[in-house]
DNA sequence: CTGAAAGCGCTTACAG
DNA sequence: CTGAAAGCGCTTACAG
């Protein structure tokens, strides 16, 4: 290629000051209406590229703003990383994304390469088992640091997530009132938080209905569509089995579903099912499935407006903001002979 | 925070020089063992956070390698991306994702970014309607450029895909050795290599087979499940409708699938249906959906490795890598009175 | 095996 | 309104 094209080369052919360029280029007041216009004129002319990693070393701003989470193919993620998309876009961030498959040192790698890059920000799905020195350490470097969907106690930080304990109690009190009796939980883990206030949740609205916990009726474990499939046999298995189920999110749902089918059981019609998370496809699926709308777009907007603060200089705040959930009832959840009147959809 | 520490920090502390120290601590044998032993150790102990702005500054390697795709959401890409993030990760490559959405000033303002981040490669699923300039503005200013699942004419660089026409036309000819004559395509656009070489492969088989093709047949534009699924009632309102459709992605053919189930159509009973890709889903479909693998990790590896030839000197060769797809049969495929048995699976 | 010095390409006070 | 100079934190010849 060419010789690069740097500011002192426009300053030069221009006989003005790199200074002054630079002013210019920023759209600086100080710099004179026609000036300005001349440099960048030239600036195009001449196919100048604007070095970042020079401007950053100098001021220590690299308008660099990492985001990590277990899984960016998982549509629940999806929905909350376009909003965060949207929302750094608008503050022309760059963002640099990364899974971390729950690999302590996958997140960890990641978080030292935006150490180094000198990120302006991170917002973060801690890593199951993250432990709250991981993000002491960015903080103490200058990384801001935002949590979603799970919290990291002793953070110091703030974290949005959905309300998933009072999320989850909707679901299963839906179920109830549709006169089920016996209601299976499959998915999730104690490991995460998520998994935690889920299954409180369940357990709260059995226990109000005056229901037996049956431990042996939670499936742990499937977070994804193809461990939801494997689980219909498990729950073909299961002692004195339900004929109600509700999954860990709408993905694990979905594949039940198609296990389930399999196996010759219809669901919405033999079986209730419900998912949580109200992706795009729980209202196309067949049956359509009941689930809870977790504000993923709104978890994503207020922690990326939240770190947005975070970077103009707001103190960190150790808080969970817990947003609201809404059922969301459609076809999965009905039997066949039940009372109800299945919602047209 | 404390004061930041740098390589100087370490080099006052231990009576050294900066040079030892860069030099100790990229482990080069120009620094005795021993030192090199103190030097990291002083390194762990004050916290030391390497700045690869300030070596990148010296060095102009940087490290970052962008890939920008239409929609990382897509299993398609995210099977791709997957096998990518291996290959890169080996090579402690740091990558930067982007969906361009199919919008060039998007797609644009990422390239943008990676010039001036000084990024040291990029792999592009292009845009509709790149113009080989953007490519070339890339490759002249020190970024080479590797293409994916799409080709643009004219960029002078290497494109990796599946071989469309070819896997289109095994799906079709498939459909016509079960007996089908009446052959929908649902998705896709002329706007794409893709889609472009996929109604080829369709056309082929059919014109092969004797069959006419025809025109309205071809329903344009799904490429996601929720068109797919939206595509439904378009296709039950064909004139002289067909009873076997062969969908641009498995995508689109789920999304099908649900839409004709809801309107009383059973896939796999009363309709064929196939897709394209082999995404994860595809195997526990209801029913298990009949498609093309199209080698997306093949294609994923064989980018980045392609990519990281360019950076260590080989240079650039237009050409297009057609990876072979196969045929997956599965039960989507058949109609209940054909005669043919479904594989089980 | 180690050090002194220059330089990567910007921005930022400070002068004028 | 514009310019001269220092400095961000590294690495790289070059000496010794």
């Amino acid at each position: 290629m060419a010789q690069k094209v740097k500011l002192s080369t426009i300053a030069e052919a221009l006989g003005l000051s790199t200074a002054t360029v630079s002013l210019a280029l920023r759209d600086s007041p100080l710099v004179a209406e026609a000036t300005r216009e001349r440099i960048k004129e030239e600036a195009r002319q001449s196919g100048y590229i604007y070095n970042r990693r020079a401007a950053s070393l100098r001021t220590s701003k690299s308008g660099i703003v990492g985001v990590c989470v277990h899984d960016i193919m998982n549509p629940f993620y999806g929905e909350i990383l376009k909003s965060i998309e949207d929302e750094l876009d608008r503050h022309r961030q760059t963002f640099i994304l990364c899974n971390h498959y729950d690999d302590l040192a996958k997140q960890r790698a990641f978080l030292d390469t935006l150490l180094q890059l000198g990120a302006d920000g991170l917002i973060l799905s801690p890593a199951i088992g993250t432990p709250a020195s991981d993000i002491h350490l960015a903080e103490t470097n200058d990384l801001p640091v935002t949590l979603i969907a799970r919290t990291v106690e002793g953070s110091g930080v703030t974290s949005f997530r959905g309300d998933d304990t009072y999320g989850m109690s909707l679901v299963v009190r839906h179920l109830i009132e549709e006169g089920h009796r016996k209601i299976a939980l499959i998915g999730g883990t104690e490991q995460t938080s998520t998994g935690r206030d889920r299954q409180r949740g369940y357990q709260n609205a059995l226990e109000e209905a005056g229901l037996p916990v049956r431990p042996e009726w939670w499936i742990k474990g499937p977070r994804s569509r193809h461990s939801g499939f494997d689980a219909a046999s498990a729950f073909l298995d299961l002692p004195d089995r339900p004929d109600a189920v509700v999954c860990f999110s709408d993905l694990v749902a979905l594949g039940l579903m198609y296990g389930l089918s399999r196996a010759g059981l219809r669901p919405g019609v033999d079986i209730a099912v419900c998912g949580y998370d109200d992706i795009d496809e729980a209202a196309i699926a067949m049956p359509p499935l009941t689930t809870v709308s977790n504000g993923q777009s709104e978890v994503g907007h207020r922690a990326a407006g939240a770190l947005l603060a975070r970077l103009s200089g707001a103190p960190a705040v150790e808080q969970v903001e817990l947003i609201k959930p809404e059922l969301r009832i459609r076809r999965s959840s009905f039997l066949k002979h039940t009372g109800s009147e299945p919602p047209q959809s």
